[in-house]
DNA sequence: CGCTGATACTGCACTCCGCAGTATTATCTG
DNA sequence: CAGATAATACTGCGGAGTGCAGTATCAGCG
């Protein structure tokens, strides 16, 4: 029985607490899903597969005649997930519409090109609004596991700091496009000096930026 | 007969040129692949689908006795793209086994943590190295569609600096955590002000940061 | 002349998603 | 306290997308 990421997302999940099934899609809105999406559907799927596995097991409890699953790592868990930790992470998925959008833009016209930047603008203001305010609920010692405090942080910094990437980019490219004659940019000057800079990057500082 | 987003990136690359499925294949690579990932699987079907519902014709052609499509948009297919540029675009998604493995780094130990992080950030530089190889070419005046410079630069911007944001995130996390007792990271000093800075982020300057 | 690598695909099993649908229980509202 | 609404707890299904293996043909090179 092969064991996908989506696996492991869900052992470690168990492996800090039990969970019922519908707790398991509650707990993953608040932290998986900004960096390991996954969709409810495939949680229920994939506790099962767990339990085939012998990784977890279940209890059925009952609310009057409502039954609920709720899951438990087993001891090959906690080795398995922790063997996994010992792998190399594969790399880093991104997909960006609005950057497709950007790269067909003179296809298009100017003014949409525009909307979708700002809509893209307000996604990640909305986004860096819901981390500010999970990040307030650490603060204020109402997170349910505080001895998990350092690993949230070290998350949640990257997460914050990709949306916040993801509106300066919007900002800046939209305050660029607007000064275009057309969708097609010709002659914007910014292209070579854009291009001038991601070339000297790597080679100019291997990697000892400072932060 | 309903079109993904797949769909349209397709269809945004033979609004560009006409190409056979193989080169198009070796186009993805060097564009869409950093920002809407697809596996060449994939474009063979969707290129059909295309086909099917008439954005796009076919005419093949042989190499001795061996066959290849060409594959060329049509009018409808152009203002199917046009009408969907005008859409919203969908959120950014993200997948990262890095940060799935920061998230449950309690669960193995400080060493298979470090090891990922230095494996992100090796990755990171990596695809910097390859951007900043792509920049030349631009910039060399060798890029195949020199008319589309500016959509080029615009992405480009994005993907580079997504990934300097990996690498310096990793870079960060690896320092971090070096200073840690074991894998639960308990009394770190910089959980609190990291939660800090993103709690302040959003509110202090709404959306107005300089470039 | 045989080898390697590029070109040009197809089949298959499986992961994963999105939506709709089916219940039951808890909570709020007039 | 009845009725509406929200939360809890799932399943089924069709389709998108992946990854790998497999099957050819053709070009270039020593």
């Amino acid at each position: 029985m092969k064991l996908t990421p989506t696996s492991y997302a869900l052992l470690g999940l168990l492996a800090v607490d039990d969970w019922t099934t519908y707790e398991l899609a509650q707990q993953t809105k608040r932290s998986l899903r900004f960096f390991f999406p996954r969709a409810e559907r495939q949680l229920y799927a994939e506790a099962k597969r767990l339990t085939e596995a012998g990784l977890a097991t279940t209890t059925i409890a009952y609310t009057g005649r409502r039954a609920s699953t709720t899951y438990a790592i087993t001891a090959e868990g906690r080795s398995e997930l922790a063997a996994w930790l010992g792998t190399e992470p594969a790399p880093p998925v991104l997909e960006a519409e609005v950057v497709l959008r950007a790269f067909f833009a003179d296809h298009g016209r100017v003014d949409d090109l525009l909307a979708a930047l700002a809509a893209a603008r307000d996604q990640a203001v909305d986004a860096q609004r819901e981390l500010a305010t999970l990040a307030g609920v650490w603060l204020a010692g109402d997170a349910p596991f505080p001895d998990r405090m350092s690993q949230g942080a070290i998350t949640m910094r990257f997460v914050a700091d990709f949306h916040e990437l993801v509106e300066r980019w919007a900002t800046w490219a939209a305050s660029e496009v607007s000064s275009w004659d057309d969708a097609q940019g010709r002659g914007w000057a910014g292209a070579r000096a854009t291009f001038a800079a991601i070339a000297e990057r790597v080679e100019v500082q291997p990697g000892s930026r400072p932060e």
